[in-house]
DNA sequence: TTTAATTCGGATAAATTTGTCCGAATTAAA
DNA sequence: TTTAATTCGGACAAATTTATCCGAATTAAA
């Protein structure tokens, strides 16, 4: 009855952004990485992943090429303009923004209830860090974190 | 395959927070509300609503009472003492002021990501304002709004 | 040209969350 | 004491999310 857990994006989005982090890494390092790279370095289940990075492709986040030596890249020159904020609408959309933070339908707009400035507040604040979040960013400063893990 | 919805909470205790607004009010008024009353009120499901109820009974946020004339009542001493956050932790526990905001696992503790201020900051807001807010704020500021539903 | 490494896509399965059904227990009122 | 209104609790069902399987398509390299 009681939630095991509640996380702020859907198991999808965590992998996504784990796994477009580490192609990041690797594209800067003129790499790509293939599906089985990527599972291994962020600890994922392999064929979900795959589904997930299939959606970021489609998306146009990533870019996938079939075939021996194949894999997910992202062009260098994209990876600083692309945000923590594309990943997640294209996994999860943007509903955690929208409606009632509270999930009450029972609301008069003209007098918000105490609560709904705060919520909005915290709101917008993650909406503004993932729309200032930048994938280089990310990528490089937890560069020292993965290739730790690599070995 | 993309998430229908993202809410902060899971449905069950959305509707606990509504339920409890809503008890919170009768209470503050001397009259007990029943499991019907409330998701007339509340517009949710019956059977669940029950079963998110009992869970609440049994945290000892609300107090629960059989037989005819029974329902389901807050002493009104207790209703400003309530906070937001027991109803958000008896339902979904407290697992999402906890861990990696991104679900990350792979992570430098020593080095902190460029999102991690950020998020903790926007969490411990969350939390802040879940443990401030109490439920007699929400039932006064809110009757407006449920009582003009109930017509 | 053949082989092998890879992503793609559809079907399916498992796990979790959300929701329903129904009889048992309790209790106030008739 | 009987009845009826109510919550309780267990079993079950539906919906959604998470995860797996496998063959098809693509493509680089042998
Ligand atoms: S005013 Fe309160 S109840 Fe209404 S939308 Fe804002 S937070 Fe939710
Ligand atoms: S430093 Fe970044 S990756 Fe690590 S826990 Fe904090 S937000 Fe998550």
């Amino acid at each position: 009855m009681h939630r095991k857990y509640t996380t702020m994006f859907s198991k999808a989005c965590e992998y996504g952004i784990r796994a477009v982090i580490y192609i990041a890494q690797k594209s800067l390092n003129e790499e790509r990485a293939s599906l089985k790279d990527i599972t291994a370095e962020i600890d994922s289940p392999e064929a979900f992943t795959a589904k997930v990075l299939q959606q970021l492709a489609r998306a146009k986040i990533i870019n996938s090429v079939k075939g021996p030596n194949g894999g997910f890249e992202i062009k260098k020159e994209d990876i600083d303009s692309i945000k923590l904020s594309e990943i997640v609408n294209a996994l999860d959309g943007d509903s955690i923004y929208k409606g009632c933070g509270l999930g009450l339908k029972v609301c008069n707009a003209n007098e918000p209830c105490p609560v709904h400035d705060k919520f909005t507040t915290i709101r917008s604040e993650l909406r503004k860090m993932l729309e200032n979040t930048s994938l280089f960013e990310l990528a490089t400063s937890l560069e020292t974190g993965l290739t730790y893990l690599k070995r």
